[in-house]
DNA sequence: TCGGCGATTAGCT
DNA sequence: GCTAATCGCCGAG
């Protein structure tokens, strides 16, 4: 398990990233409980050209850590219920971000299965970006933190997804953003029953 | 200070 | 498949 360098991070392609975090794992120790997950969904976002990204609206007090330099987290509350998780990608400034949609559990299933406050495991345990938010601890107050910590990071198990596995589509929930909602930016693993969404593949 | 809205989800029908 | 729940953020006034 080797955790991925700060150097990974700052690579000015965001879609490549998207593409390459599939198969990677996240991993969060907070109050010493560990909690891992293999990453098999993902959406890329495009700094402020992209209309879909919360950086169009320009830096605001809530949007400012996706301006920060690459390898920090950016966390946000949507629908007044979830904790959304993103990470910040591409030299400062260039507010280019990545969604975890979507992974599955491999470390601690217990604490997440407690932390969602579901009654059985199942697939829906980390499957959508709030879920995911809710099985890996992650709360808004973590916004701004840096992910080459011990607490919160991204780590390469040495797994390798076949990229024949790996299907491409549009972004989900994003019909405003206008022509920008049809880029093909969100990419995950096809045979995972952990992803979200419809299974079409449009790429 | 106020009103509209969103990178969603779960629970019914 | 459809829709209510739910609240912080942001821009307008």
């Amino acid at each position: 398990m080797k955790k991925l360098p700060h150097s990974f991070y700052l690579h000015d392609d965001v879609v490549a990233i998207a593409r390459q975090l599939l198969g990677k794992v996240l991993v969060t120790e907070f109050d010493g409980e560990r909690t891992s997950g293999r990453i098999v969904e993902t959406e890329a976002y495009a700094g402020i050209s992209d209309r879909a990204s919360h950086a169009s609206k320009g830096k605001t007090p809530r949007t400012s850590v996706l301006f920060k330099a690459g390898g920090t987290a950016y966390i946000y509350l949507c629908y007044g219920i979830h904790q959304m998780f993103n990470i910040v990608t591409g030299p400062a400034e260039t507010a280019h971000a990545v969604l975890i949609r979507a992974a599955e559990p491999v470390e601690g299933s217990a604490i997440m299965l407690q932390r969602s406050g579901k009654k059985i495991l199942d697939e829906t345990i980390t499957r959508g970006p709030g879920n995911v938010g809710k099985a890996f601890g992650f709360h808004t107050s973590q916004t701004g933190q840096s992910l080459t910590s011990d607490t919160m990071f991204l780590a390469d198990d040495g797994y390798t997804l076949d990229p024949a596995r790996i299907a491409v589509s549009a972004r989900i929930g994003v019909a405003y953003a206008g022509a920008d909602a049809l880029r093909p930016y969100r990419f995950y693993n096809s045979t995972s029953p952990f992803v979200s969404g419809k299974k079409t593949v449009l790429y």
